[in-house]
DNA sequence: CGACTTCTTGAGGAACGTCAACCGCAGTGG
DNA sequence: CCACTGCGGTTGACGTTCCTCAAGAAGTCG
């Protein structure tokens, strides 16, 4: 909730260290640490920037319904840019975190974008827009046509490749959930009750195993994204 | 499937006219023409270009599962920026025409977005993507937590905003559904019975009525946005 | 007319949501 | 230290819902 000082903070190379914004000229950097301001989140909060950089942890965009059906539409995690801002229509969702995080808001007034020689933040906002709408896309199809054992694998694989979840076990590939269980049913559209069920059936399946904490063992990674990939449609009516 | 020759075709003005295109200096209109396609597409058809506006017509982008589930991830009508390209990852779904289209593609290494002159189309297709990202984080809401009802609700309502099917019929609002019934399926997630069985649900109810061929009158507007807002959950398996 | 596609209608079953109860844990206060 | 409370998560029972399948209606094209 407070400026960002560059010269108190050390200079611009404390922040934003990471891709794609560690790639920056050191002068647009500074532009874009003069246009924000370091929020500390605790789980729940709401933010009402619509623009900003994630520094660390995790925040997502809640709708809900008039009757309090509550649904993440889009996650964010650490260095991904969050752009809610849009003309013609009426915000959508609210910014919120679901994890302690930490977030940079902008304020797009204060951005240079037109100089020529800030066209570098320009090219890496517009990259970080279009890696969104892959993922949008991605995340419809899961929740268009996947079972919910689908969406989980889907979503234990995206988690594998985030930085922050990224948590290379003894043996093999492991997964800590970034998120709460609810807030991971309230994402990809399902129960909370649903997850642990489907949790427990890719336990059974020897795809995955439980550690200590929240950690979760990839036992199987070939098969779990045949899983993801459409391996388990809803059972046919016919052929008993 | 031609390139466009601006001369040939009268110049700028022919192509591009509407939101937020014609707003574009007339040099930007022509940088973007020297590196643009015109393709003809009927329904069905693929493409495999990555970047393009639409012209006329509805495009999508289908994913399917290995088991041959299908899935319109996004659409976009006339005027939409269409560019599916993302660095990090494999491209997701491909390019097909839900209705015969004229689609403009671009060839990325011919768009000079670099000059300070042109910032005006890096400035459009910014916030075409944002107001995609938009789109996409309601579409998601509607598919992670809504019944087939509200969903449909909510995809006649975005219809009737669509200029290509807006339909102002003697008797109030109408709308011409733009795509398939079935193709509406693969959108909104649900299976082509279900729409039919929906569809006439909210014709007993007095909320939309069938006109003359696929035109759809919206009879009661404001209890049509109650339920695409959630105003038909899930009846409680309490309280015989 | 026949072949094809799209859409519709109907019957039946699997599945996921709903509800309730319980467990484990953390925080709180006596 | 223990009881109490609240929260997140789990498990079980049950019912609605929507998918599956099949067959027919309606429109299109040869």
């Amino acid at each position: 909730m407070r400026p960002v000082d560059t010269a108190q903070d050390g200079g611009p190379t404390t922040l934003l260290t990471g891709k794609p914004w560690n790639a920056l000229s050191k002068e647009s950097i500074e532009n874009i640490l003069n246009a924000a301001s370091e929020h500390i989140l605790s789980r729940g909060e709401h933010v009402t920037a619509h623009l900003g950089i994630v520094l660390s942890g995790v925040v997502g965009v809640v709708q809900e319904t008039t009757d309090g059906r509550r649904v993440y539409s889009a996650l964010f995690h650490e260095n991904h840019l969050v752009d809610l801002r849009c003309s013609a229509r009426k915000p959508n969702g609210t910014l919120t975190a679901l994890t302690p995080t930490r977030l940079l808001t902008l304020d797009a007034g204060k951005l240079d974008l037109s100089a020529p020689e800030r066209a570098d933040i320009a090219n890496a906002m517009i990259e970080q827009l279009r890696a969104h709408c892959a993922r949008m896309r991605d995340h419809c199809t899961s929740l268009a046509c996947k079972t919910p054992l689908e969406r989980l694998a889907s979503a234990l694989l995206e988690f594998h490749s985030w930085p922050c979840s990224k948590a290379n076990g003894e043996s093999g590939d492991s997964v800590r959930l970034p998120i709460r269980k609810s807030d991971l049913a309230d994402y990809i559209g399902v129960k909370p009750e649903t997850i642990s069920r489907s949790m427990r059936r890719l336990e059974k399946e020897g795809l995955i195993a439980f550690s200590e904490g929240d950690l979760i063992g990839l036992l199987n990674k070939d098969a779990l994204n045949v899983v993801a990939n459409g391996g388990r449609p809803r059972k046919s009516t016919r052929q008993g």
